[in-house]
DNA sequence: TCGAGTTGTGCAATCGGTTGCACAACAGCC
DNA sequence: GGCTGTTGTGCAACCGATTGCACAACTCGA
C-alpha cells in the first residue's frame, strides 16, 4: 500500500505537503495539489484511517447497540442510521445485546475499546442499572438513546409517542364497538411500556369506560406470553372483547390461542399489536398495529449524534425528539 | 486516559517495560509485572487499540456483510459469528448490502478502510460480477462466504446442502401423497437456488414422477412473487396439488392467495417453504420449512476465518463446509 | 578469576498521518 | 530601500503501543 511518504518521495516534496494537499489546505498551491492528486491516483494511494484515527482521536465510526437485529423495527432503525452516517462519511458498527444487561455492558466495552466517535443505543430489557452507560459518558463519548430510553442519563433521546400510540390503538378498538378491552403490558421499568399502558388507560377513561386492572396483564410480551395471557383472560367472569397488546408478538400468541379455542377474530376478539412487524401482514386475519416510523427514528438519532460529535463538548444540550406513531388498521380489529 | 507512559512515569521505569509486563513477556520479572498490573489497575489504564492496530497492522475487527439483518436467518448467523469472534477477542462490524451490488461494493470499501482483519459475507442478489470482492483478495484480507457463495472466488465457503434441502422437502410432499408438485425457484445465478431446484427435480424423478418445467416458476421469491406465482399456477389446465417454495416469503404469499381463493391448506394445496423464519410458526396453518442451522453456520464461518487470519498467508487452503438442512414439518404439508 | 550464559530493563525506531511553528520568497506600500 | 503582509513549503513533534537490539548485572562452572 502506498503511503504519503511514497508520494512525497515520488514528487520530491515532504509528507506534510502531501497530507495538506490531499486534505485541501488553503496554503498549498493549486499546482502542487493537482500533482499530488495525480500521483496519489496513479499509485493507488488509500489513506490509512488507523493512523489518522490515532493522531486525530477520531475513528469516524459510530457504534450502535440494539437488543436484537432481527426485529424489523430495529433493523430498519439501523438502516436509517446507516443512511445518515454513511452520507456524512461515518461507518456504523452494530452490536446486539440480546436484551441482556451483561452483553450490553460488554458491547459498550467493545465499542469504547474501538474508540467509536459516538454511540446510539436502545436499552436491553434486562437492564435496570446504568453504570455501564455512565462509562460512556465519563469517556465523553456522545450518546443518543432511541425507543427504549431512560431519563437516568443525560443523553439525547429519540422515541415515538408511546402514549399516543396506546391511546389511538385503544380508541380505535372503542370506535369499533368493543367495550371490554384488555391490555398486554410490558415490563413497567421501561418507559415505552409504561406510556403505552397510560395511553390505554386514558383512552378508556376519555370514552367513559372503566379502567379495570384485572384486564391488564404484564409480561415479557413474547409469543408464549400471548398464549398465557389469553388463557388467563378467558378465565375471567366477564371476558374481554378485545386486546390491545404492547407488542406484535404477544398479539400473535393471543391470536393463535384464540383460534385454537374456536374464537373468531375480529368478531369474538378484536386484536391490536404494536410495532408493525412485517409478519402482521402475513397472518390471517392481518393484525392491526402501531407503526413507529423506524427509518426516521434512525435518521433522527444519527443526525443528533453527529451534531453532538461535531460540537465536541462545547456544551451540547441533550435534546428529546418525539415522533408520532401511526395506526395501521387491518382485519383483526375491524368489527364493523 | 492513562497510557503506558503514565504508568512508566509513575513507577520510574520505561514504557517498553510496561508494555512487556502487560503482555506477559517472559523476560520481565514477576515483581515488576505485579507492580505494573497494580498501577495500571489503579490508574484505570485501558490499552489504546488504535495505537496497537497501527503498529501491529491488526485491528481485531472482523467485518460481516449480509444482504439484510432483519431476516432471522442472517441475524442468527451473525449471532453465531459474534459468539466465536468475541470468544477469541475479536469484534464484529456488521454491514447490510440490501441485496444491491452497489451497496455491497461500498460496504467492502468501508470495511477495507477500517482495515478489518477478515471479512465474512453472503452475496447480494444483485451481484453478478465480483470485482469488488477481488479487491478484498488483492489486499490479502481473508474472506469467507456463507450461504450465498460463488466459486468465482477462491474463498472458503460455508453452506447448507441446498440440494438435500430441496430433495427432502419435495420427497416429504410426495410421501404425503401429493403428486403434482410445483416449485417456486429463485434466481438461478445463485447456487443456493440452483441446487434447491435440482434437489426438487431429482426427488421427483427418484420417485417416478415427471419433471414438468411449466410447474417451475422463477422469481425474486418475495411475498408478492408468491401471490403472482400461485395465480399463474391456478391458470394451468392441470393444477398442482402442492408447492415447494425456495423461500418462506414466497410460500406465505402463496398461502394468503390460496386462502383468498378459497383453497384450503393442506387439503387443496400443500406448502413447504425454506429458511424456517420465525413467522412460519405464526401463520395458520404453520408452514413446513427447511431449517438451515444458521447459528452453526455463523460459528463455522467465524472459526474458519479466524484460522485463516492466524495462518497469515502461509498457504491457507480455502475449504468448503457443507451443513445438513433439517426439515421442520408443520401443518401446511400434512395431508395425511 | 575469567568467560559464557541468563535475566531484567532501556533505547530508539516504527506504524502513517496531522499540525503548530518557522522560514524563505515575493508582492505591495510608503 | 525598508517594512509589512501574503503565499507556499518544510521541520519536527505527536498520537500510543510494539519490538529488535543492546547492555548491565548477576550466576555459575572451570
Amino acid at each position: 500500500m502506498a503511503t504519503i511518504y511514497d508520494i512525497a518521495k515520488e514528487l520530491s516534496i515532504t509528507p506534510s505537503t502531501v497530507s495538506r494537499a490531499l486534505s485541501g489546505h488553503p496554503r498549498i498551491s493549486e499546482r502542487t495539489k493537482e500533482k499530488v492528486r495525480e500521483a496519489a491516483d496513479k499509485m493507488g494511494y488509500r489513506p490509512n484511517s488507523i493512523a489518522a484515527a490515532l493522531r486525530s482521536g477520531k475513528t469516524h465510526i459510530i457504534g450502535v447497540i440494539v437488543p436484537t437485529a432481527d426485529r424489523s423495527f430495529f433493523s430498519s432503525v439501523v438502516r436509517g442510521i446507516e443512511r445518515v452516517a454513511n452520507q456524512a462519511g461515518y461507518n456504523v458498527m452494530i452490536t446486539q445485546s440480546n436484551d441482556s444487561a451483561k452483553l450490553e455492558a460488554s458491547d459498550i466495552e467493545a465499542l469504547l475499546k474501538t474508540q467509536v466517535d459516538g454511540i446510539i443505543a436502545s436499552i436491553a430489557k434486562g437492564t435496570t442499572s446504568f453504570e455501564h452507560f455512565e462509562k460512556i459518558k465519563s469517556r465523553k463519548t456522545p450518546l443518543v438513546l432511541f425507543d427504549r430510553v431512560t431519563q437516568n442519563l443525560s443523553a439525547s433521546t429519540v422515541v415515538i409517542d408511546d402514549y399516543l400510540g396506546g391511546y389511538r390503538a385503544t380508541e380505535h378498538l372503542i370506535q369499533q364497538g368493543y367495550r371490554r378491552i384488555a391490555h398486554f403490558a410490558g415490563l413497567q421499568h421501561l418507559n415505552i411500556y409504561k406510556y403505552r399502558l397510560r395511553g390505554y388507560r386514558e383512552a378508556l377513561e376519555a370514552h367513559g369506560l372503566v379502567y379495570d386492572p384485572s384486564l391488564v396483564i404484564q409480561s415479557d410480551l413474547q409469543v408464549e406470553d400471548g398464549h398465557a395471557g389469553l388463557i388467563q383472560l378467558l378465565e375471567l367472569a366477564e371476558r374481554p372483547g378485545a386486546i390491545f397488546a404492547a407488542s406484535d408478538f404477544s398479539a400473535i400468541g393471543a391470536m393463535k390461542e384464540a383460534k385454537a379455542k374456536g374464537l373468531s377474530i375480529p368478531e369474538d376478539l378484536g386484536l391490536v399489536g404494536f410495532a408493525n412487524e412485517p409478519f402482521t401482514e402475513f397472518v390471517e386475519p392481518g393484525l392491526t398495529s402501531v407503526d413507529q416510523h423506524s427509518g426516521e427514528m434512525g435518521e433522527f438519532a444519527a443526525k443528533i449524534l453527529l451534531e453532538e460529535i461535531q460540537t465536541k463538548g462545547n456544551g451540547f444540550v441533550p435534546r428529546k425528539t418525539v415522533l408520532s406513531p401511526e395506526l395501521i388498521v387491518r382485519a383483526s380489529s375491524l368489527k364493523k
